[in-house]
DNA sequence: CTGCTCGGCGCG
DNA sequence: AAAGCGCGCCGAGCAG
């Protein structure tokens, strides 16, 4: 069995290194290293930082899975040194989930006082790497390598016996301190990678490794952390899961990284002209408005007759708004799109423009873009549910209106390819809902849900189970829920499930082990308020408010959070498949091979010469199939996903 | 001056 | 038509 290599800060600019069993016990190595071993002990060797990198290089085609406790530490100096990893344990996201998982919550870790790795949130991704199998099982057997049994066919429950996401304990100890994630280091364009593993990364936690001349592996801080993961997941309540969730968050966080170092191709140029036809030239000085914006503001302040009406205040444009006689309570789009008046035209534009030019313009492009390339800060395990968060740039947010300068280099594509209607799709696999699951298989699931007689429109299908899995009660959605009850009684009763939950104060799992943080001690207090005697209706009502909008917030959280996974699993197919869809090429950096350039919860964007296009658009689609299988198995429901081959990346749907 | 909340809006 | 989930970022405006 390829060995974990544990991957340890041993300060004075050295670098242990420490071969264990699955388990995390050490072994020898049985080939002598390019460095000396430490005292006594022959499973652990110490490098120098600066050699590190090539030491990675040479061992990795034992095809070790390297420990370490942060990817984002430690890969972009490997990166950045040419060096790609198959794949890797991030300790600090894997502790965050082992830590709060109903799966493993007997276990010592999950028991213990919160230390180094406690801070964060959660995230990563490990990274497989076999030859393409020829089946489908052996696939799984190797698609993370893991020492646990994925075959699909012992992952019981597909459809037929719907999985417990719900936990019915009420919340107890608190615990509120690994939700958010870390200070993200701010990577603007300018900035210099940090240079080896040895200068702590400015704004990740301090290196959890203390300086220790003779280190005894026994006494190393990492290599204890691993070993007390290692043992929860060999104990939790359905091991297979929660290691397929490990391994997925930590192949995530070589994606993650990896996405960062090659950069979104971005042309700046096309940019400055795209914002020059529609804000007007780029201004001479800061502080001034583009022409176009200063012409809506004069159309503004003439309709409203009103010269200092200040359109960049919402309480000010309030105020003049209604010495003008309209009728406002704010100044958001859709309030305003209801009113009648010459004002609103100009101002929806200026509104429109504005953003453009504070979000996404000259300023933007400076700041953010180098080199024809844009490398947001990907934070895996950013958010609660396991979806992923960005730092810098707003990368998560790029506007459809900015998307036309992503261009791919010349002789190369962008292949985008996003997952159909996957949150519905994932509630129906979630709950066995057959019908659901019919109704998505082959076809558009919303179409299908017309089809089936339940809705009369696919806007109503839409938001309709928007509503459902958000807990939407009002408006259009609200009316819908009654004819979605009887169409799939059990969708609909998951996602109520997951909600009573949440109104009482329980948690709820994923399909894979992630688990919803517990309410916080203030929510707690006002439950405890309205339950007291000579409570007040006030009292109740601020309960009752609260409980139902943390019923919305678990009821959400499952479907989200399954979704997550299975875009883990999704990406973590993808990037192996990448790798192995050219051959090797020693030297070539990662980015002068096809390889993933942007990740959206539910979509991902692949940089490739163009002759790799229509291999790399397969690629997505078996591994879209292939992680329905994972978290699945055979489970009827289908995960199609839509590919678009393009030169740019609004040309995609 | 910094640090914070808020309104508003971009994305899924 | 505009609400029900999850985010990040911007400028305005206020508190210190």
């Amino acid at each position: 069995m390829s060995p974990f290599i544990v991957v340890s800060a041993a300060g004075s600019g050295r670098v242990h290194l420490i071969r264990t069993d699955d388990a995390g016990a050490p072994v020898p190595a049985d080939v002598s290293e390019a460095a000396a071993p430490v005292g006594a002990d022959p499973a652990i060797t110490t490098v120098d930082a600066a050699d590190l990198a090539r030491t990675v290089a040479a061992l990795e085609s034992e095809r070790p899975r390297w420990v370490w406790d942060d990817t984002s530490r430690w890969y972009p100096p490997l990166l950045a040194a040419g060096v790609r990893v198959e794949r890797c344990v991030d300790l600090r996201l894997s502790h965050a989930i082992l830590r709060h998982s109903t799966l493993t919550e007997s276990s010592e870790l999950a028991k213990s006082a919160p230390n180094a790795f406690t801070s964060v949130a959660q995230a990563g991704v490990p990274a497989p790497a076999l030859p393409p199998s020829p089946s489908a099982r052996q696939q799984h057997s190797t698609l993370f390598d893991l020492d646990v049994d994925l075959d699909p066919d012992d992952r019981a429950d597909s459809l037929g016996t719907p999985p417990t996401g719900i936990d019915s304990r009420a919340a107890s100890d608190d615990d509120r301190s690994a939700t958010k994630a870390i200070t993200p280091t701010p990577t603007p364009a300018s900035s210099t990678p940090t240079p080896t593993p040895t200068t702590t990364t400015a704004g990740t936690p301090a290196p959890t490794t203390p300086p220790a001349p003779k280190p005894a592996t026994a006494e190393n801080p990492v290599l204890r952390e691993f070993r007390r993961q290692r043992e929860a997941i060999r104990t939790a309540t359905d091991p297979s899961r929660i290691a397929l969730l490990i391994a997925a968050e930590s192949a995530g966080s070589l994606v993650a990284v990896e996405m960062q170092h090659a950069g979104i191709p971005w042309n700046a140029d096309h940019h400055d002209r795209l914002l020059a036809d529609l804000l007007g030239p780029r201004p001479v000085a800061p502080g001034i408005r583009p022409a176009h914006l200063e012409e809506l503001l004069a159309s503004i302040r003439t309709a409203l007759d009103d010269p200092l009406a200040n359109p960049d205040s919402p309480v000010e444009l309030v105020k003049s708004l209604r010495r003008a006689g309209l009728d406002v309570t704010s100044t958001r789009s859709w309030e305003l799109k209801s009113i009648v008046h010459p004002v609103i035209e100009p101002l929806l534009e200026y509104k429109k423009l504005s953003r453009l030019l504070t979000a996404n313009g000259w300023n933007w492009v400076d700041t953010w873009v180098r080199d024809g390339r844009f490398h947001p800060n990907y934070i895996p395990g950013g958010v609660v549910t396991g979806r992923w968060a960005s730092e810098g740039g707003g990368a998560l947010q790029l506007p459809k209106q900015v998307r036309s300068a992503v261009i791919a280099d010349p002789g190369w594509k962008l292949v985008v390819a996003d997952a159909a209607q996957l949150e519905p799709r994932i509630l129906a696999a979630l709950a066995g809902d057959r019908a659901m699951a019919a109704a998505g298989r082959g076809r558009d699931l919303y179409d299908g849900i017309v089809a089936s007689g339940a809705v009369d429109t696919r806007a109503h299908a839409k938001v309709g189970m928007l509503g459902a899995m958000y807990g939407g009660t009002t408006g259009e959605s609200g009316r819908m829920l009654p004819r979605l009850a009887r169409a799939y009684p059990a969708a609909v009763k998951f996602v109520e499930d997951a909600a009573r939950a949440g109104e009482a104060g329980a948690v709820v799992t994923t399909r894979l082990g992630r688990t919803s943080p517990r309410p916080s001690d203030a929510w707690l207090d006002v439950q405890d308020a309205a339950g007291a005697d000579g409570a007040t209706d006030a009292a109740r009502n601020r309960a009752r408010s609260a409980a139902r909008s943390w019923g919305r917030f678990t009821r959400n959280f499952v479907v989200q959070g399954t979704a997550a996974e299975w875009a883990l699993c999704w990406i973590s197919s993808v990037r192996r498949r990448l790798w192995h869809l050219t051959p090797p090429a020693p030297g070539t950096p990662l980015e002068q091979r096809p390889h993933l350039a942007f990740f959206l919860h539910d979509e991902v964007m692949v940089h490739t010469p163009a002759h790799l296009a229509d291999a790399v658009a397969e690629e997505l689609r078996s591994a879209a199939l292939e992680a329905g299988r994972l978290i699945f198995g055979d489970a009827p429901v289908e995960f199609p996903v839509t590919v678009a081959i393009v030169g740019s990346y609004d040309q995609a749907k």
